[in-house]
DNA sequence: AACAAAATGTGGACAGAGTCCATTTTTTAC
DNA sequence: GTAAAAAATGGACTCTGTCCACATTTTGTT
């Protein structure tokens, strides 16, 4: 109720409703998409439009509030741990995404073989894989894929 | 007129003249997006629907005879680069997209620090900047971004 | 070469994610 | 408290990609 609010006004964002509940949102759902976030802060604060959405959520990236990640067959998911440079692991299966910390921390974290004259700012890792879940109880590959809305606790949206 | 007919046949894949023509398509055009790659086949054989591009370039993918990358803020791009595990680097302001060899050639090429019960398959890695076209003559950033259909030779869509 | 079954291609409706825009409401600065 | 600036709203719209029913082409078998 204070913090979020310390943080939009160090940076010079206008303090709203929408904004300070979006970011509370962000924070107790790490990856989650425009749309679960929402849904959380209509929950919250009764409702907000999706433009206030995406141009919060547009501003807060922006700023280095929060970081934007958009994986490959996914609606792009946000969180609230900026500023470590960490990687992703992705379930091919069911869309679960865990933080992978990088070993070496500042980014780009990983030098490329020939930089072609680009100026490089950013080594973009996501492991892809099969979660434990979606992994059969011998490692093997369950008959079907979990379906994602099978899957998330909090909310009956694609998980993490 | 039998190269690509080998590699369908090889792999089981009804021979028809618009998968034929995409795979002359993606291997005159690394890195396009699938309009681009229709666009390129109508140019060639007269017309081909939507539909059959994606089911064609989605078959392709699956039989290890392209690849798709979907980078963020882009349609999916497809190769006939594949079996290298290579990476790529992208301009983050007028998306050109260039091939970076992988130290390590087997994927996954790296390994992640923690692993949480995944089974991982693979190390995607995205290095991201800006070109040396849309840098400055001394490095600076240009005033506004390179606009991708300002950009590329050979099509007007957004380059490689 | 001709035929039937299987697989593809076609066009058009449709869906998901995100953007644009005019108008209304809220926030900020004084 | 007021006025200017910034955000929020909601609805139209765009861009990628998918679904579906039906027409056409390929295959592989006579
Ligand atoms: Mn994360
Ligand atoms: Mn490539
Ligand atoms: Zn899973
Ligand atoms: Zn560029």
């Amino acid at each position: 109720m204070f913090n979020s609010t310390a943080i939009l006004r160090k940076h010079g964002i206008p303090v709203t409703a929408q904004r300070l509940a979006l970011l509370r949102a962000v924070g107790a759902r790490p990856h989650a998409t425009a749309d679960a976030l929402a849904e959380a802060v209509r929950a919250e604060i009764g409702t907000i439009s999706k433009q206030a959405v995406y141009n919060t959520l547009g501003t807060l990236v922006e700023k280095g509030i929060l970081r934007r990640i958009q994986p490959a067959g996914s609606p792009a998911r946000y969180e609230g741990r900026v500023g470590d440079n960490h990687h992703h692991l992705i379930c091919r299966s069911c869309g679960k995404t865990v933080d992978v910390a990088c070993v070496v921390g500042e980014r780009p974290c990983l030098r490329a073989s020939e930089d072609s004259g680009f100026r490089i700012d950013e080594a973009e890792v996501i492991f892809w894989g099969t979660c434990p879940r979606c992994l059969g109880k011998d490692g093997a590959q369950q008959a079907g894929p979990v379906k994602p809305q099978d899957f998330c606790e909090q909310t009956n949206k694609p998980p993490n």
